[in-house]
DNA sequence: TTCCGCATTATACTAAGGTATAATAGACAG
DNA sequence: CTGTCTATTATACCTTAGTATAATGCGGAA
């Protein structure tokens, strides 16, 4: 099987800088997809794509800075390689601490671009990576009844069947039966594995 | 008891931003602590103190994004945030990639100068914390015997007593009794904290 | 050499976890 | 109204884990 060319987005009002961007990336082998505004992008973009989104600062209408935030907003996690022509530190700064991947200057050298490309598209791969067996976890969470979660929330804190029992008005032999299915919804064989896949989606000690 | 007053650090090789940035980090009830360059600031700030370090980006000799570097190096948790009297983009950047809590201009607001020093704190109290609670949890390891590490390894991935036997090419009952010792010194009544516990400093799966 | 820490093994018992089977009962959807 | 899902409880049995006690052997430090 082939792995699907990664995909780099660029966004700027500017046609020559769109031009003579994804001529570059082109020719480094990336697939391209250029957009004259942030609105544009927003209505074409597939969110699933691997790659990530060069993008201008400064744009008519939505800005850089403002797509950045609603794309955040919305649970992106494409990565953002911004492009300025002016020296403004504080958007620089602001774009960073969002958590761009990089902020580059215009005119920007072809091997800074592409070096930042290949990182931001690197970073994509792994957050998917991921994100991609955090849900297979949620998926396997959403198939407990409310009991269930319930008793899994006591198990992962080390608590005892007789305890965990106690605390939930029940007895002994009912909290086995739940967990016992927890376990087998949870496809995990040990209380262990069953603690290490709960810590990675946050679900708390009780 | 008293909770020590934060101490921000203020290295600047002019003197009148010194005073200045020194008066109104004081006048907000900071303790300050200023130097005129990085080398002079290495050779007397403490380490474990609370606070952070309000850093100049363009100094004589040692400039501040080389101090950040060795600071790093050195395994410093110090919030930074930098001061920059020029628009340089590609310094902001690298600053920020590298850890800043923040990057401001000068010349520099009050408000936002105290604003950044507060989050910055913040911060640090917070990674301080962590590192607290981590250096605990090492300390326990530490008084582990090598097999004893080993049974650990083995019990966090969620092994049996009887297929760890098998592995270390000893018998059950010799697991178990490492294994109780490992309880003991890691002080935890269930696999489920010892896997907790295990997972907050990186001990990865057998 | 002697003492101590470490690793090992054994016996014996208790407690806890896991599995199988079965039955009851309420809630809710078709 | 009937069947399914969920939660519950019970009995019985087997497997693991945990604990206590004791003893052996090895290697390094005093």
């Amino acid at each position: 099987m082939t792995t699907p060319s990664p995909t780099v987005f660029v966004v700027d009002d500017y046609a020559p800088v769109r031009r003579s961007i994804s001529r570059v990336l082109h020719a480094a082998g990336f697939a391209v997809a250029a957009f004259a505004s942030a609105e544009e992008f927003l209505a074409q973009c597939d969110p699933r794509t691997l790659g990530c989104l060069v993008l201008d600062v400064a744009m008519p209408a939505l800005n850089g800075l403002e797509l950045q935030d609603i794309l955040a907003k919305a649970g992106s996690v494409l990565p953002i390689i911004f492009l300025t022509g002016t020296a403004d530190i504080p958007k620089s700064v602001q774009a960073m601490k969002h958590g761009a991947s990089d902020f580059l200057t215009k005119p920007v050298n072809d091997e800074d671009l592409l070096a930042a490309v290949r990182v931001a598209i690197e970073k994509n791969r792994s957050v998917r990576q991921q994100q991609t067996e955090l849900s297979e976890i949620r998926a396997r969470l959403a198939t407990l009844t409310p009991r269930e979660r319930e008793v899994l929330e006591y198990v992962v804190t080390g608590k005892l069947n007789k305890q965990i029992a106690g605390d939930l008005g029940t007895v002994e032999q009912t909290v086995k039966v739940h967990r016992a299915r927890v376990m087998q919804k949870m496809r995990v064989r040990s209380v262990a594995e069953l603690v290490r896949l709960t810590q990675r989606c946050g679900i708390s000690a009780r």
